[in-house]
DNA sequence: TGCAAATATAGGACGAGTCATATATGACTT
DNA sequence: AAGTCATATATGACTCGTCCTATATTTGCA
C-alpha cells in the first residue's frame, strides 16, 4: 500500500518514466524510509495503471530504449489525498535485533558485548550518514514547502539513530556490569 | 528467519506445545517487538522440525485435544547460539508514516496538524502502555538474568516512543508555523 | 577493440507475513 | 439448552517484498 502512495506522491512532481522515478526521485528520498527495488516499483506502476490511478504514454527515446511516461490521474490524486489526510494505525514495532538481545542470557557476557558494540558502531555510522546528508537548495516556494517535509523525515532518521546509540550505551553498561559466565 | 530463532529461544525455557508457546510466552514478550500470528508460528514449528532444530512428541491430554510437545534439539541449540552471537545487518528503516509526512505539502496546514496530533496521541498511549508494563518477579538466578534482557527490550520500546513524541512535537511546531494554504 | 555503466522495462521464483476458515472438546455462563 | 471461552492444531489463499535473470541500446573509458 505505502509504496503505491509513495509512487503517486512522486508523480505529483511531474509525469515521468519508471526509471526516472526510481533513480532520480525514489532512491534519493523515499528509499531512506520505505525501501523498494526496481522490480517492485515497475510492478506497482502496472497495478496503479490497472486501477486507473496513473496513465502511461509510450515515448520513443531516439537511441535509448523506449520508455513509458507515467502521469497521475485525477482519480489517483483523490486517492492519494484521501490516504494522506487519513489517520492510519501505527505499524507495530518489528526489530530482529531485539529478538537477538532478548535471548542474550544464552551468550557469555563478552560475546554479548561484541554484538552490542558492533551494533553501536553501525548505528554511529548511520547517524553520521544522516547528519551529513544534505537536501538540495530550493528554487521555488513549492519546493521550499516540499523540503520542509523532507527535513522532517530526515530529522526523524537522525533522532532515531541518536536514540539507538543512547540505548545501546545503556545496554553495554548493563551487560558490562554482569558477572561473566 | 527471526521468527525461527525466536521460537528456538523460547524452547530453551522448556519443551512446550505450539499453543503454550504462543499464548504463555510469545504473546507476552517477543510479540512486542516481533509480531506473528498463530498460523505462522505453527508453520514455523513444522519447518523447524523438518530441519531437525526441534523434535515433537504427541501428548494425549485427557479431555482437551491432543497436543504436540516441541523440544529444541542440540542442532537447534547450536544454530540458535550461532545466530545470537553473529553480527547481522541493521534492517533498513521502514515507516509508512514518513511517506505520509513526506507528501505533507499536498494537504492544508490544518489537515496536516490533525494527522500529526492523532499520531502524537497514539504514541502517547503506547508510551503509557510500555511505562506501565511490568515484568514478573524473578524466582531464580536464571530468570533474573533473563529478565535483565527483557528489561533492555522494554527500555528500547519506551525510549522509542519517547523519541517519537519529541519528534512529533517538533513537527507540529514546524507545521503550525506554516502559512495556511 | 572490448567492457562497463547508464538507460529502460519486465517476468519467474520464493520467503515472509496476514486473513480466513476448519476441526475438536471441556468448562463455565446465561 | 445454548452460547462463549479456553485449549489445541492445521491448511488455503493472498499480498508484499526480495532476488535473479532477460532484453536492448548508447556513451564513454581503458
Amino acid at each position: 500500500m505505502s509504496l503505491s502512495f509513495a509512487i503517486l506522491g512522486l508523480l505529483t512532481f511531474q509525469p515521468m518514466s519508471g526509471y526516472t522515478l526510481k533513480s532520480r526521485y525514489f532512491d534519493r528520498s523515499i528509499a531512506h524510509f520505505w525501501p523498494a527495488d526496481q522490480a517492485q516499483i515497475y510492478r506497482t506502476l502496472q497495478q496503479l495503471e490497472a486501477g486507473g490511478a496513473v496513465e502511461s504514454e509510450v515515448v520513443d527515446n531516439s537511441g535509448r530504449p523506449n520508455s513509458k511516461l507515467y502521469a497521475i490521474t485525477s482519480a489517483g490524486r483523490e486517492s492519494l489525498e484521501g490516504w494522506l489526510a487519513a489517520t492510519h494505525k501505527i505499524a507495530p514495532l518489528r526489530d530482529a535485533f531485539l529478538v537477538q538481545l532478548y535471548f542474550g542470557r544464552l551468550l557469555s557476557r563478552d560475546q554479548m558485548l561484541v554484538v552490542l558494540q558492533g551494533r553501536r558502531a553501525e548505528h554511529a555510522r548511520q547517524l553520521d550518514y544522516f547528519r551529513k546528508l544534505q537536501l538540495p537548495e530550493p528554487d521555488s516556494d513549492q519546493m521550499r514547502r516540499q523540503l520542509l517535509f523532507g527535513e522532517m523525515t530526515l530529522d526523524f532518521a537522525r533522532r532515531n539513530e541518536a536514540m539507538m546509540l543512547d540505548w545501546l550505551d545503556a545496554c553495554i553498561a548493563t551487560v558490562a556490569a554482569l558477572s561473566d559466565d
